[in-house]
DNA sequence: ATGTGC
């Protein structure tokens, strides 16, 4: 499939290089969309007749818009903006906040911690750590955790303050707090813009993994393929690693829920033409604006905090299987789902990342002293069956992307088709045949979750570093995966 | 993603 015919039918892009095209200005767009691709990618967006690319473009569609909208390589269809969507608004010209834009799960992210135990040392411990941590950090839909509760006022005050809430109280170390994006902690959160609802929803569910693509996985590097940035970050070949998958649950969900509603009755108040009702939104300066930023942030630092307790549990789940001692170090904890205020271009714009990473690049003084050399690192999780990789943002994304950088490999069947793909086939022991173990609270989801159904993260990452708007720095592969 | 449809 060349462009031409992308041209001629239906969206209207150019290439502009390698891996860089645009969707010129037109018919409500009030400025360009770029989207990053490599040919096959190309391919993978003509075969679903540019459903995400259209959704891009309405995203383009939205006040106060500052050019270009974005999309990463891992681009896919999701609720109003496309996964994988990276779009600013500015503030001081009718720019607008749109719950579509930060996703149902507000802050779902990465954390990437890393031991001193080598691939070795975990291979006589592996079946007892995967039991260990099956059992320490709860996995599936609607589960909570009996063994943590925390009531109102406490967790009134965790969404405003984030992980350090945690930290405080001997749920992690210190030093977690410096390997955080924002240091867990986004500045605005409001407490009383959660509706009674998501507290009750969240309150259990502080430390849970979640269900879908959610996922613990113990892991080792397998190849380094820039050691500087390597040195920086603390990797190093056959070193065991822990990514943790997870966001801010039924909390950031029924904040999601609630705001587009609200938003939806508000949008004719302000003159916001919708070409899509799921592009809901309000303007940044409004009083629905700002109680959604207000919630949304709240819900973030409930997401960061989730990870930091899933952390602990983490930790705790090692020294029982027999690495007590055994330091895990925060390397960093990255958001996907959110929307943040950020200097670019000498203007604060509000930066909404939808399955997209921030990736700032080297001398930002937004990253903590040991990565400000090399740039922020970059997390990609991949399939559970393949690998995941460690980036560094560069000054290409923070000359083309508003700093951000794409999130993972993005799914390339529909869950329903890859449950049928799974059928007649047993996953987690084909996967324990190569080395890796799943424990799992329930089989439908492996089936969804299969390698399979996903594309290949080397693929996007390959888009991503030959862009420039990442640089590969290491690659992860798993040994243990924990599901929901 | 999600008390996996109101």
């Amino acid at each position: 499939m060349s462009e031409k015919a992308g041209v001629a039918d239906t969206v209207g892009f150019e290439r502009l290089s390698e891996y860089r095209y645009r969707i010129p200005r037109q018919g409500k767009m009030r400025c360009d969309a770029v989207f990053y691709a490599s040919r096959r990618i190309l391919e993978d967006l003509a075969a679903e007749d540019y459903a995400s690319l259209r959704q891009l473009m309405g995203v383009a569609t939205l006040p106060g818009i500052v050019e270009p909208a974005l999309s990463m390589p891992d681009i896919h269809w999701g609720y109003g903006f496309p996964i994988g969507g990276v779009a600013a608004f500015d503030p001081e010209e009718g720019g607008v906040v749109s719950p579509g834009g930060v996703g149902f799960d507000i802050n779902c992210g990465v954390r990437l911690l890393v031991s001193d135990i080598s691939r070795e040392e975990l291979a006589d411990r592996k079946a007892r750590l995967a039991d260990e941590l099956f059992r320490s950090v709860p996995s599936g839909v609607g589960r909570g955790r009996k063994d943590f509760r925390i009531g109102r006022p406490d967790l009134r005050r965790l969404l405003v303050e984030g992980p350090s809430w945690l930290v405080e109280r001997g749920y992690g170390e210190p030093g977690d707090l410096d390997g955080i994006e924002s240091r867990g902690r986004l500045a605005g959160a409001d407490p009383d813009a959660v509706s009674e609802r998501a507290y009750q929803r969240g309150q259990p569910q502080l430390g849970t993994l979640g269900s879908g693509n959610h996922f613990l996985e113990v892991q080792y590097v397998d190849e380094v393929y820039d050691e500087e940035a390597a040195r920086a970050y603390g990797l190093h070949p056959g070193q065991v690693t822990v990514l943790i998958h997870s966001g801010s649950r039924g909390l950031g969900h029924q904040v999601c829920t609630e705001y587009v509603e609200r938003f939806l009755q508000v949008a004719p108040k302000y003159g916001i033409e919708l070409v899509d009702r799921q592009l809901a939104a309000a303007p940044i300066d409004s009083p629905e604006g700002r109680a959604y930023l207000g919630a949304m942030s709240a819900a973030a630092n409930f997401a960061f905090a989730n990870r930091q307790l899933i952390a602990h549990f983490t930790r705790e789940a090692f020294a029982r299987a027999g690495f007590g001692g055994r330091p895990l170090r925060v390397l960093y904890d990255l958001a996907h789902n959110n929307a943040k205020l950020e200097e670019h271009g000498a203007r604060r714009v509000l930066v909404h990342r939808k399955g997209a990473t921030r990736a700032f690049g080297p001398g930002n003084p937004e990253l903590p002293e040991r990565y400000r050399g090399v740039g922020q690192p970059v997390l990609v999780p991949g399939d559970m069956g393949r690998y995941s990789f460690v980036l560094a943002g560069t000054e290409g994304s923070m000359r083309e992307t508003f700093g951000s950088s794409a999130h993972g490999a993005g799914r390339k069947m529909s869950r329903r088709r890859a449950k049928k793909a799974a059928r007649g086939r047993d996953l987690i022991r084909e996967m324990e045949q190569v080395g890796i173990l799943v424990r799992a609270a329930g089989r439908a989801t492996v089936d969804e979750e299969m390698s399979e159904a996903y594309k290949d993260a080397a693929e996007v990452v390959e888009v991503t570093d030959g862009a420039g708007i990442g640089k590969k720095v290491a690659r992860l592969r798993p040994q243990i995966v924990v599901k929901g």
